[in-house]
DNA sequence: AATTTATTTTAGGTTTGTCTAAATTTTATA
DNA sequence: TATAAAATTTAGACAAACCTAAAATAAATT
């Protein structure tokens, strides 16, 4: 089955919020989708119809287990694209996802194959989230929080979970990057780390 | 300037026909488009306040100098998505450019820059069509027909002219290929050639 | 529990890109 | 050149995806 841009940026958005909040409603997806909570009843009752929702007005919604495998189809695309965007044309790994959001709907099932084979089946993306396979299996994530890291304790970024510009700014001036090597050297009152 | 997947299909359309026959008309354009005389209208109204098309009603119509930019524009992409699925994606030549159709409409300017970086600044694509570069210049193809190469000249095959499929089983049966080597061993009564 | 507040849905409207059917204009032909 | 045929445009309708405003329902508060 093949699905609008629009369809699919709802069942993306919903997939991601299921996975944060246990309840998604109405107006939550409206302040992530940028839109009115009108239309989102509109495209829940479309979804519905496809068999992609389960929804009851006013009891809530959540995506049924078709829903939920188009849903990781669109995350595949859209990880892998990444992945090509950084570690084939050399984008910083920041860039990559306003690009992929365009990219992602271009869902043509042989052409993402035979890109997954010739990135080499990568397992994470750029930002250290997992890559669904063909059967939108994803590999377990395995991040330590660095506030866990015990002192003295190697470890590889893998993720960057804050996107603040406060954050960014801070890691882009030491010169972290996923893939870069930390030590915790020690760990101060109030939770401070150096880094090599 | 942005434009819709429409107005985007609509330019090339008129581009591609204006390079065959010198006048285009409603007809024509409605038939390769595959929609109705009255859908056309419309389109050429829209194209013609946005300055993309000199049209009269009833006159006729043609890309302005803008209208031919923005095509070139969509070429480019198309033929580097060519390219790149092709050489790097393995497909075959034949298989390149629906995905393609889809591909060219992601115009991130930057991201098509880089992937011309990435594969090497190609001068033409798998089908031997030229890749007009940033500038929307086109480098002038070196094609000589085949029935024109004389008689044990060799020549290497940089485009394949009818899409028939009549002709596309032979050659692959001979699997001749954009890039084999060809000789003209022989011309008999009604012009045949044997290839190596 | 009654009422206020927040959330969600419905009703009806807009834009884009398409359509059909009818009207208009151009082109071809008798 | 008058008329028939073909091409083009206009008028009005429709689906998709959005909107605003109002109505319906659920949740929170007094």
């Amino acid at each position: 089955m093949k699905y609008t841009v629009s369809e699919e940026n709802y069942i993306k958005a919903i997939y991601h919020l299921q996975q944060e909040a246990e309840r998604v409603n109405t107006m939550l997806l409206a302040s992530t989708l940028e839109t009115k909570p009108a239309s989102i009843t509109d495209m829940l009752k479309k979804l519905k119809t496809k068999r992609l929702l389960d929804y009851k007005p006013y009891y809530g919604f959540k995506l049924s287990a078709e829903g939920n495998r188009v849903a990781l189809g669109i995350i595949r695309r859209h990880r892998l694209w990444e992945f090509f965007l950084a570690e084939k044309l050399k984008f910083n790994w920041e860039e990559v996802h306003e690009m992929a959001e365009d990219l992602e709907h271009v869902s043509n099932r042989k052409l993402i194959d035979k890109l997954d084979a010739f990135l080499g089946y990568p397992k994470f993306d750029p930002h250290g989230d997992p890559i669904p396979d063909q059967d939108g299996k994803i590999q377990k994530e395995e991040h330590v929080l660095l506030s866990e890291l015990k002192v003295k304790t190697q470890g590889r970024v893998t993720k960057i979970k804050s996107h603040s510009t406060k954050i960014m700014d801070l890691i882009a001036h030491q010169q972290i990057n996923i893939g870069s090597k930390i030590t915790v050297k020690k760990v101060f009152e109030f939770d401070e780390s150096m880094e090599i």
